[in-house]
DNA sequence: CCAGCTAGATGCAAAGTACACATAGCTGCA
DNA sequence: TGCAGCTATGTGTACTTTGCATCTAGCTGG
């Protein structure tokens, strides 16, 4: 029992920032102050924003995302974004991380029966 | 189009791999190897073991799970985890971050309408 | 003129990670 | 009796990622 709370603030980053960030691409392209915004509306964890810029250049140099500046409209430089094709096998391959994931997660918390032929070790742990 | 391709192999780790081992340890209790041998027949990607071990140990620190000795079996001492009440707390409300994750990535793949209002700067990723 | 917003980026310390390696108990078997 | 090999838990170290602060630069409103 930690007596000075340790106060976790969660950030959404790794992984589910960058998919997060491909599946915002998907469809049309963006460009990365509008990504943050995205990311902060959503409900998913907070991003810091230098983490949402290096993280998009670093799907670009993957090759999931490809950009180009845009001096089109009023006020500084947008970099926009689009995904590359890579980028799109990326993301669907990830759905299926995903699912398996998320079905892992479900077992346990609904069906209580331990997994596979060796009996639990010790079974008190179902308070 | 990087001719080094980056051969990305991905690995389970940080939040993925921290609330993976709560969930293996919702209703029995388990040690490390053990929980390392789930995970790598969970079909998720490999996870190294050193990184199982020091998650443990940063997730009792943090009071997730907690843990003893366990001498009773023949063969090397084992460090026996079981959640704990945070533990599960925590588990539950990750689960509902996932779940709006989880929308974010399905509707970017089966909805193709942007977002909202302001219409879409360059639409042509639509290929 | 300049405060404040948009937009992108970097410096740096701290945290997290991969890979190799270390330790120790036990089993099988020759 | 020796010793390879498995179980089980870790650590050392270099590398990468991250959070926070800070910076530049263009534009807008007053």
């Amino acid at each position: 029992m930690p007596e000075n709370t340790p106060e976790l603030k969660p950030r959404l980053h790794g992984e589910m920032l960058s998919t997060s960030l491909l599946a915002f691409l998907k469809g049309w392209n963006a460009y990365g102050y509008q990504l943050a915004q995205k990311l902060a509306a959503a409900g998913l964890p907070e991003s810091d924003s230098g983490t949402v810029y290096r993280t998009l250049r670093q799907l670009e140099k993957a090759g999931m995302v490809s950009s180009f500046w845009d001096t089109s409209e009023s006020g500084p430089a947008r970099r926009m974004y689009s995904l590359t094709r890579a980028g799109e096998l990326f993301l669907s391959g990830w759905i299926d991380v995903l699912q398996n994931y998320q079905k892992i997660l479900h077992n346990a918390l609904e069906s209580l029966v331990p997994p596979e032929g060796e009996s639990a070790d010790t079974e008190d742990a179902a308070s």
